[in-house]
DNA sequence: CTAGCATTCAAACGTTCGTTTGAACCGCTG
DNA sequence: CAGCGGTTCAAACGAACGTTTGAATGCTAG
């Protein structure tokens, strides 16, 4: 429990949830071996079992790690941006809830954006377990939005709502996990990289466009 | 060669790609294995490796079935909107590329449904192959698209178009696979399944709204 | 009827998987 | 210094993996 015993602990933690991060982005959970993850950390087989019980444990942790605090800081934003006008203007509600994931990209050096596009491809993934534990942790972020959302857009209908806030997830989420795409569209320039305030601006106008999209035919038929 | 023969070789090639769609929609092509597969499609566990070679060329196989008709259908639609006015509406467009997606989730019996959910989770998997046969049969139909657009929007900045088309193919991709995250979003009740022509709708006025949305700062950072 | 071919089958191949084990190692406390 | 909890280590566990094999099977053609 002294200072010198915890230290090293927590290094051998980190760097699991580290390699763990990336291998996992890389390959997949499945395609994710504890030998090649633990070769990668520099740290024994064995150590994993130890330090989380399991893989399916070191998967949770792994999410964990990241999304709380991610989450905390959209709904602090949230929060401050209610604050100061009320309600806000449904761009502003978008921009508190896609700007936390695009700094986290970024942050190459931090291996946030590895967790970022891990997350992206998790959205995906419908084994049980993982589908149950975004959804857990998104819960009460998602009902604060979405509260938010019908305050900034009172003339709504709630199912429309609904589906946008949903298309509006996947754009954020496939935005984050697919990087090569923009260069299948146009042969474009790798080195065109992820500015994130730029990014931001533009999906951003992009999402703040289609969630206001005016009425239309859809209101007609879905009564 | 004769009839006779013919029949029941397509009949174990067909079983094993239903199953192969439904499970790799399901636990991903690493989660499933030869052995599960052969099992719900009731042939012998080498009848994969003895019809398609290996698991990765039934992988391919799989992909190849559904996604050649597929393009091929929304490049026919786009040519024949291109017949009846030109340019036309960028909506318009929209509605060529997202349409046969979402006729084929509405076939639940015919299988396409599994595959437009596996094609939507494999869009953000990185394994290097996959990725690579995606691109590869998606190359042409982006190529005609992006045309479209270009000639129907000429005043949009090609490298803002090309992330606009970025976004509404994640939108649609993210849309496809991940169905219960509208529950998540609200208590959505689980009857309200999906209606393609309805979800049309939604989709094509939310993209449209955002492709042609006003330009606003993003040019004057992006210059 | 029989020879030939495509297909199916049960069984086994060697490899790799996630996990467990029990001994070694470490720095600290009494 | 003896002993102890926390941590690391090499080695092994049984199970499951993708693939291969060689014999059986059923249909077709001569």
């Amino acid at each position: 429990m002294t200072l010198r015993a915890v230290k090293p602990q927590h290094e051998t933690r980190t760097r699991i949830l580290d390699a763990a991060e990336e291998l996992f982005m890389l390959h997949g959970f499945e395609g994710t071996s504890m030998r090649q993850l633990t070769a990668k950390a520099g740290v024994n087989l064995a150590a994993v079992n130890y330090h989380f019980g399991s893989k399916d444990a070191l998967i949770e942790a792994v999410f964990r790690r990241r999304l709380d605090p991610m989450n905390a800081a959209r709904l602090a934003a949230l929060d401050a941006l209610e604050a100061a006008n009320r309600p806000p203007a449904p761009e502003a509600i978008i921009r508190a809830f896609i700007g936390e994931s695009l700094r986290m990209v970024e942050d190459a050096k931090g291996g946030g954006r590895n967790f970022i596009r891990l997350l992206g491809r998790t959205y995906t993934d419908p084994a049980k377990p993982i589908r149950a534990l975004i959804g857990q942790l998104y819960a009460p972020v998602m009902a604060r939005f979405k509260a938010a959302l019908e305050q900034a857009l009172p003339q709504m209908p709630a199912e429309e709502l609904v589906w946008r806030m949903h298309f509006m997830f996947g754009t954020l989420s496939y935005t984050l996990a697919a990087t090569d795409t923009v260069q299948l569209i146009a042969g474009c320039k790798p080195e065109d990289r992820y500015d994130a305030r730029l990014l931001e601006d533009r999906l951003a106008s992009f999402l703040a466009a289609g969630l206001t999209a005016p009425l239309k035919s859809v209101v007609r038929k879905a009564a």
